[in-house]
DNA sequence: CTGAAAGCGCTTACAG
DNA sequence: CTGAAAGCGCTTACAG
């Protein structure tokens, strides 16, 4: 491989010239310009990123890092969707994307991921925080490397989806339709920062509906479609009256459809279906769903501009996503109970 | 940020033994060894990625390739399980895996990703080559750095999906069920060699069955839930005659079901349908799906790896992986046109 | 406008 | 068993 002295040599100049002139610095000749670019082109040489980001501090990485706080985060088409907004930011600004899935679990610390942190090899971070109590990105900010974070994190500068409104908007779009008899699909406190907040969400909406909030019936599933159709036989089954459900995701959503058309209700015409997060499937399940899209690649864009704007000495300020309702066919007019009988 | 010399001014020894205790090597005094080791603890020293990469030429990273050759790569179940596959991989052994999206379209070449093969930052290469036409591993083999591709590469080390035996393996299933009157919803062959070889298998599949293969109806769709329903309308009017849907992707098989159940047709009561590479909704569609799963996690697995194998000094075969068949409901025996008249 | 030289932080023959 | 010193390939004050 060739090297700058290779180049330099060839051009008849010192290396300081020749670094300089690749880096564009103002004040050579058009001559010692040309020579120099004359000896890369036949070199074909190629910076060695290695040394220039020995010398210079910086390596044009920045880390993504998904915590593996729960299961199995490439089949989340959030995080998915995330990393493609991400992607796409850093690509057009010819910075390399390093995947990073550390473990962490509270009692053990996972070695790797601290030592990559503090390798000097990553110039920002940008990391989905889950819930604060995990934080991935503490190191990070202990280190002072420029980081950002996608959700509920700790961090100053953060990117998130607003799930209060979120959950508030699904819940109006509900009680709109008439229904009072609502069954909901969540998930144990603990799994997740944001449903938390979308049933705060939808307690606003119920209250200013004039609806006990506390009276509906809820259970827990585990994110899983298996889990959303148990939670929707209980449901249904224990509360005959429910004219609809609201599940914490698409996929419990998917669950409980399936569930509900075995039962034999017509969905939405027996009951409203609806879910969270805009899956791609979600438009062309039978019958296509009502949700809510977080709009996760606008959210790894913007994650990706803020980490930029720090790299360039700015200061972002949060930002909130709001949410955008998709009206589908799983959701319509609450029937009566008498009128199914 | 402590360095190497930090420590061994503290522990009162060289930075070459330094250096040395901590790359295990043999040959030091319990003593020395602790010293060094204290000193690390109490600085709180991480050794500086750049700086050894520069002076090994190794990195410890490796990319993962993804060219964009074809709609949205990070919305693709495939894609994503075998980047699990390979993420696992790494990880246990201590790699880092770093990202990169080519423009591969045959006019332009990607400048950034040229660069970052030839800039000595990449230990290895894993990329998912579609067809060989556009290989994300030329410029790779060129500069002679270790790499492995996932699918139809022309690289001499390589794992792949077995599509002719999972044409065959889903062909043989409908025969058996008695289908002879089979609609095939494919892709126009340009845009993948995997679907090729899968009608190949098909064929053999045919021809063994005594069933003319050429004489089936075909339709051209582009991987898409839309593209599905659209040649399933097509496909049904046209040939009313069709007891059977067989789909190259599950994508479209969901938009056939779609389009099927609209149509007033039962499934599988009145036709069957099946989909390939049993995307994880799969099993969840009313009815769930019959496909065949490409064991894409398997195959990221098998090729990292490969990849570890070659950069230990080995030469490891190509792999091509079985397919997996899925059974489930959506298929079914064939039924006689004059039973739904 | 151009160059000599030091330095980034590590590793590795080579000596002893 | 341990160390002095060169070298990896770049960039960057500092001079001129």
């Amino acid at each position: 491989m060739p090297t700058l002295e290779d180049v330099s040599k060839r051009a008849g100049v010192s290396t300081a010239t020749a670094s300089k002139v690749l880096s564009n610095t103002p004040y050579f000749t058009d001559e010692t310009r040309q020579k120099v670019m004359q000896a890369v082109k036949e070199l074909g040489y190629i910076p060695n990123l290695a040394a220039r980001a020995l010398s210079t501090g910086k390596t044009h990485i920045i880390a993504v890092v998904f915590p593996y706080v729960y299961e199995a985060i490439f089949t989340d088409p959030n995080v998915m969707h995330i990393l493609a907004g991400i992607e796409t930011e850093c690509t057009s600004r010819g910075y390399n994307i390093l995947l990073s899935t550390p473990n962490l679990s509270a009692n053990e610390v996972d070695h790797h991921y601290l030592q990559l942190i503090q390798s000097g090899y990553l110039d920002g971070i940008l990391a989905i925080d889950a819930y604060p109590e995990a934080s991935a990105l503490e190191p990070a900010q202990a280190k002072g490397i420029p980081s950002v974070a996608i959700g509920y994190g700790t961090t100053d500068h953060y990117v998130r989806h607003n799930d209060r409104a979120g959950g508030r908007a699904i819940g109006e779009h509900l009680l709109a339709l008439g229904h009072t008899q609502i069954g909901i699909i969540d998930v144990p406190e603990v799994m997740n920062y944001g449903v938390q907040e979308r049933l705060i969400g939808l307690r606003t909406a119920c209250v200013e509906a004039n609806i006990d909030f506390e009276a509906l019936p809820i259970r827990h599933g585990d994110w899983s479609t298996a889990s959303g159709a148990k939670c929707a036989a209980e449901l249904l089954t224990t509360h005959p009256d429910l004219t609809a459900l609201l599940c914490m995701n698409d996929r419990m959503a998917m669950g409980a459809i399936q569930q509900t058309r075995e039962m034999g209700r017509d969905i939405p015409g027996d009951l409203s279906i609806t879910g969270y997060d805009d899956i791609p499937t979600a438009a062309f399940l039978v019958p296509p769903l009502t949700t809510v899209s977080q709009r996760a690649p606008e959210q790894g864009q913007v994650a990706a501009r803020m980490l930029f704007d720090i790299l360039d000495g700015g200061k972002p300020d949060p930002v909130e996503l709001p949410p955008q309702l998709m009206v589908r066919q799983s959701s319509g007019p609450a029937t009566w109970p008498l009128n199914t009988m």
